[in-house]
RNA sequence: GGCCAGAUAGCUCAGUCGGUAGAGCAGAGGACUGAAAAUCCUUGUGUCGAAGGUUCGAUUCCCUCUCUGGCCA
C-alpha cells in the first residue's frame, strides 16, 4: 500500500506518441505515415487484432505490405481469452523493447482501456477469465437471485462499492465481489480513478472527425469488408470453433455474421447491424476521449495527408522538447 | 369506377369511451481499473394527412378531399 503513495516511473528515450481517436478516423493510417517518417513503431491498442485469424473484421494491417514494425497484433488464438491485464504486460514489454533499440513507441488503437491500462499507473486486480470458481459462483448466485438478488449481495459485503455500481450491471456487480475475495475493494479505487498519472512520459493526440463524414467513411468501409471477404473468414474462424470463445466471437463484424449462419437474420441485416454497431461504436469512443485530459485535436476530415501528418509530427516533437 | 383498411415522434406502431399523446428502435448525452468492438445508465412536443361541421373544447365523432395498401369490377 505504501508503495502506491510513490507514482511509477519508467524513463524511455522519447515520450510515447498515442494516439486516439473513433473508429475509422484514419487512426492506422496515421500511425503507419509516422513510421514511415521517423523511426517510430507501432503499439496496436486493440482488443480484437490480438487475435489471430480475425483480419478483415477488424481492419488489421496487411503485415506482408509494410516495413513498419507493429507490437501486440496477432498475440494469441481466437479461443483465448485475452483481457486487459494482460495487454498492460505485453504493451509495457513493447515498450521496453522498443526503448532498448532506441525508437520511439507510438500507440494506437481504438480500445482506450487498454491504452490506459499500458500508459497509467494501474495495478489490476487478479481475475481469471475462465474455469475461475469465484465467478462461477457469483454467476449461478446471478441466475438464482438475479441482477438485484446479486447487487444486494454486493451491498450487504461493501456498500460503498455497490453506490459505484448501477444494479443493472451485474458484469461489474461480479467482478466487485470477486476483487472482495481478493481482499480489494471497488470503491477505494473508484475514487481515484480520475487522479491515476501516466507512468511514461507521453503524448497524447486525436483525430476529429464530423459524425456525418465518419458514419460515412463507416458505412463504405462496411461494405468494402463484405468485398474482401469477410463471411468467409468468419466461416473459417467457425469452423475452428470461434463460437465458444468469450471475448473475440463478440467482437463488432463477427457476431453479426454469425446471427447471418444461424438463420437469426438475413445477410443485409447483419451488414446493417455492422454498420449500426460500428456507429455506436464510435459513439462510445468519442465520448470516453472527452473525458480524457490533454488530448490534443486534429482535424481529420479530410483523411490522413501529407500536411497532417508533418503536422502531427512537428507537433510531437515541438512537445517533446518539455520533457528533456 | 365501387368497397374495405390505414394516414400519430426520423422509422415501426400503441392510444385518447371528446379535455392537444406514448412504447420499441434510431438519434443524443454519460459511466468505465483482469470480458471493454464488452457491459451499463440518462434522455421522447410531435401542424396526431388537409379543409370544413358538431361541440365550451376535436388528434379522437360526422362530412368532403388527398395519399397509401388490399379486395371487387
Amino acid at each position: 500500500m505504501s508503495e502506491q503513495l510513490k507514482p511509477m516511473h519508467i524513463d524511455t528515450p522519447y515520450p510515447l506518441l498515442v494516439v486516439f481517436g473513433p473508429t475509422a478516423s484514419g487512426k492506422s493510417a496515421l500511425a503507419e505515415g509516422l513510421a514511415q517518417l521517423s523511426n517510430f513503431e507501432i503499439i496496436s491498442c486493440d482488443s480484437m487484432q490480438v487475435y489471430k485469424g480475425m483480419n478483415i473484421g477488424t481492419a488489421k494491417v496487411d503485415l506482408c505490405h509494410t516495413n513498419a514494425k507493429y507490437h501486440c497484433l496477432d498475440i494469441c488464438e481466437p479461443n483465448d481469452t485475452y483481457s486487459a491485464a494482460l495487454f498492460q504486460s505485453d504493451s509495457r514489454y513493447a515498450i521496453e523493447k522498443i526503448s532498448k533499440s532506441n525508437n520511439r513507441a507510438l500507440l494506437c488503437g481504438g480500445t482506450f482501456f487498454y491504452i490506459r491500462a499500458c500508459i497509467n499507473d494501474m495495478d489490476l486486480v487478479p481475475g481469471e477469465q475462465k474455469n475461475n470458481p469465484i465467478r462461477q459462483k457469483y454467476e449461478s448466485y446471478l441466475k438464482e437471485n438475479g441482477p438485484y438478488g446479486l447487487y444486494d449481495l454486493l451491498k450487504e459485503k461493501d456498500s460503498l462499492s455497490a453506490s459505484y455500481i448501477h444494479p443493472n450491471n451485474s458484469k461489474r456487480v461480479i467482478r466487485a465481489l470477486e476483487m472482495l475475495e481478493y481482499g480489494q475493494s471497488y470503491s477505494e479505487r473508484a475514487q481515484n480513478f480520475k487522479e491515476i498519472k501516466t507512468i511514461y512520459d507521453c503524448i497524447k493526440i486525436a483525430l476529429d472527425v464530423d459524425v456525418e463524414i465518419l458514419n460515412k467513411r463507416i458505412n463504405e468501409r462496411v461494405d468494402q469488408m463484405f468485398n474482401d471477404g469477410l463471411v468467409e473468414e468468419v466461416k473459417n474462424l467457425v469452423a475452428d470453433g470461434f463460437k465458444d470463445s468469450l471475448t473475440s466471437s463478440a467482437a463488432i463484424g463477427y457476431k453479426e455474421v454469425i446471427d447471418y449462419f444461424d438463420g437469426l437474420c438475413t445477410l443485409d441485416e447483419a451488414k446493417e447491424q455492422i454498420k449500426l454497431g460500428s456507429r455506436r461504436y464510435a459513439k462510445r469512443q468519442r465520448s470516453w476521449m472527452r473525458s480524457e485530459s490533454e488530448l490534443e485535436y486534429f482535424d481529420a476530415n479530410k483523411g490522413i495527408d501529407d500536411e497532417l501528418l508533418s503536422k502531427i509530427y512537428t507537433f510531437y516533437l515541438d512537445r517533446s522538447q518539455k520533457f528533456r
